[in-house]
DNA sequence: TCTCGTGGGTTGGAAAATCAAACCCTTCAG
DNA sequence: CTGAAGGGTTTGATTTTCCAACCCACGAGA
């Protein structure tokens, strides 16, 4: 679980660090489609159901999801989304595309969506400020670490 | 590397089988950066060497980057994004927005973004064709693959 | 009652991936 | 000819993953 000494502090590392073990991720797409028990998950993700065990643990933990009796006699349990789990439908949507438009030439995609304005949605990245589509040639870094540069740390 | 029988076929799964695994997402970073020298990319990921070089290898495998020589005598390389790696840049912005809103309650985001319009990026994900930001309540599923619902295989 | 099926896990041991440190090779600099 | 930088590979110990088997509570059917 551990890395080396120093990387660059980074919100994109915490986040994987919460969310990037394998299977997690299919796991909030499961609940974000309302697959929510345990044999859904184990059946629709194809995950040994001991680490599906852990993932489950550590995203309640994280509070990403909520464990919720949907029966008590027999007892029985559902996982879904909190609202911080939901806002993390983003980087599914844009996983998603880009499966879409890189790994299948065939037209073929698994699923589609439909948005609410009546359309296949085509998710894309655009800033809050501007409404613009962003591109990389757009964007400029600045790290706010002190030590740190775009390049690395200074005078390590 | 393998998943048990006859999982939800998917394009967010098959993504995260070429980038999923530990230190793929941090390596496009650094690359996006600018940063794509071996020694750079073990500095500012602290990822071990050879975890590093089989990453490496399975990025430009995959076509999401490439390896260039930058110098001859002494041979030097260093890893650039294709356009297809570039591509990715969405999902890392929307985990670096994740990030900084649910992983510090301080305000002390450790990289800041600029967008050519002259404000601070804060990503948002739009659908191409309203141009409305994207809300979980807003979007319907439809499964494309015989057999499967959203629930899950019918009739397995 | 006895047994089966479902839901939600836990346990055990073998197989694979990760880790840190050490090593290797080439080339340039002193 | 010694050292340092860049770009890795090798080695052996430690962790994770994997899969199958098992466990438990409950309800249904025979």
């Amino acid at each position: 679980m551990a890395a080396s000494r120093d990387p660059r502090p980074c919100s994109i590392a915490d986040a994987l660090a919460l969310v990037g073990e394998k299977y997690s991720l299919l796991v909030l797409r499961e609940v974000c489609l309302g697959n929510g028990r345990f044999d859904q998950l184990v059946r629709n993700i194809g995950a040994p159901r001991d680490i599906l065990a852990t993932r489950l643990r550590r995203l309640v933990d994280a509070g990403i999801l909520t464990k919720r009796v949907y029966s008590e006699r027999p007892q029985r349990f559902e996982y879904r989304p909190t609202p911080a789990g939901l806002e993390l439908e983003p980087v599914l949507l844009t996983l998603m595309a880009w499966g879409d438009r890189h790994l299948r030439q065939d037209d073929e995609r698994p699923m589609v969506l439909e948005h609410s304005c009546g359309h296949e949605l085509t998710p894309v990245v655009a800033c809050a400020a501007c409404g613009g589509t962003v591109v990389h040639e757009d964007l400029t870094s600045h790290p706010q670490t002190p030590g740190w540069t775009v390049k690395g740390p200074t005078a390590a």
